[in-house]
DNA sequence: CGTAAACTTGAAATATTTCAACAAGCGTGG
DNA sequence: CCACGCTTGTTGAAATATTTCAAGTTTACG
């Protein structure tokens, strides 16, 4: 419930509605490493990040994953279409123990129906993502590798960075090459040799569990054009 | 009015109410080949085609235009993201004679916080079509130029192919290869190749203004892989 | 009709993937 | 605690898909 509270849909409920809407959603959590839903899966709940970080990746026809995306506290995931969609897309995990709110379609259609306030700021972030998507693919193609990389980069920085200050951003996360390729669509070689010629200029820096950006204007050229 | 009981978001509502709806509503036509608002103006609008084809368009940093969708009746565009963003990330005009509905971003969340049932219609189709641009996201890069063709014909031959029985699927809409190179994130040059082999096996067929697909399973097939 | 725009096709240039071999980091078990 | 082995990362070179550049051809429209 106090988790509730800080959920960003529920901002500026009163105490009284928080407890209301406490009771038709049930907490869980995850330790690190579970699963919490499959690709493909039936898709009867929908999900809010209460604490940790949730991977997801999306399962190709040939069964490799892909990472898509690392949700952080507050964001909302699981059927997004839900919202009317039957089967979830992708798979999610707990990255680091992990707690989750989640409630069940009709209860959840219900509480908007409801509440007003709540479907605005869902809508609004619906329409973000939305947003935020159809940016992705507009860059995708033309784009070339470094750009997406270092866009990437810059992506989980913004969500999940920790701001050492003089000595750049530090991203406390497994990324492996493979993960990056997926979020850049390329391979992991190939985000080797761009991240290989990084570390030679002193833009980032990285080990197998965690990634620091050095030179974050100098990304931020690369990923517009080779700067 | 009467184009406002055809708009799905408003399906199911009494009269009475629509009549409500109405007069917040303002409609406007546009000749073919107007510009209903450019990319990067003030979104203080909300639009729903009514009648005719809007297309969007994406405008690069470098100028150019792209091709981002082409809309039919019914279908919301203008701000989606006008729930929050301040600027139009496109530049949409009129494909042909069209006819659109607009209410101001205050009024329509007003109108969605009186209708619940309105909102969650709303959120299902934004959720839809986050849905299927991560879905895009996800093919974009990995695909052949062939592929992401085939992807965006299909998509279009759904939207507004009129299928002509025995004699496939045509698409009336000017449709030029550089609109299509757009739509698959290709150049016109690679996109004219594609579509040249595919005229030669009899898949396609096109004109200047026309495009017609006479062997949809074969299309539907390169769109997964080189079927 | 003539002209301009759009389309097609070819060939060279380029970016990226793929394949392959090697190096390095990390956990595990002795 | 160290060494072994496995996974992951790196780097090189060849293969490939696509873009780019360029020239010719068609199409529509004034």
């Amino acid at each position: 419930m106090a988790v509730l509270a800080r959920v960003p849909y529920f901002q500026g409920l009163s105490p009284a509605e928080l407890d209301r809407i406490d009771r038709r959603m049930a907490t869980t959590s995850w330790p690190a490493g579970t699963h919490i839903f499959h690709a493909g899966s039936a898709a009867g709940h929908l999900y809010v990040v209460a604490e940790g970080r949730v991977k997801l990746s999306q399962v190709s026809a040939t069964g490799t994953e892909t990472l898509a995306d690392i949700l952080v506290a507050g964001e909302l995931f699981g059927g997004m279409g839900t919202l009317g969609q039957s089967a979830h897309r992708h798979t999610a995990s707990a990255l680091v123990p992990t707690c989750t709110l989640q409630i069940d379609q009709p209860t959840f259609r219900e509480l908007l129906a409801e509440h007003p306030g709540v479907a605005l700021r869902v809508l609004d972030d619906v329409a973000e993502r939305l947003a935020r998507a159809q940016d992705d693919v507009g860059g995708q193609v033309t784009d070339t590798v470094a750009q997406r990389v270092a866009t990437a980069l810059l992506r989980l920085a913004d969500k999940l960075g920790n701001d050492r200050g003089g000595r750049g951003i530090l991203l406390e996360v497994p990324l492996s090459r493979s993960d990056l390729a997926g979020l850049a669509r390329s391979t992991p070689e190939s985000v080797s040799r761009v991240m290989s010629q990084w570390r030679r200029d002193g833009v980032i820096d990285s080990g197998r569990r965690w990634t620091a950006i050095l030179d974050l204007s100098r990304l931020e050229r690369e990923a517009l054009g080779a700067g």
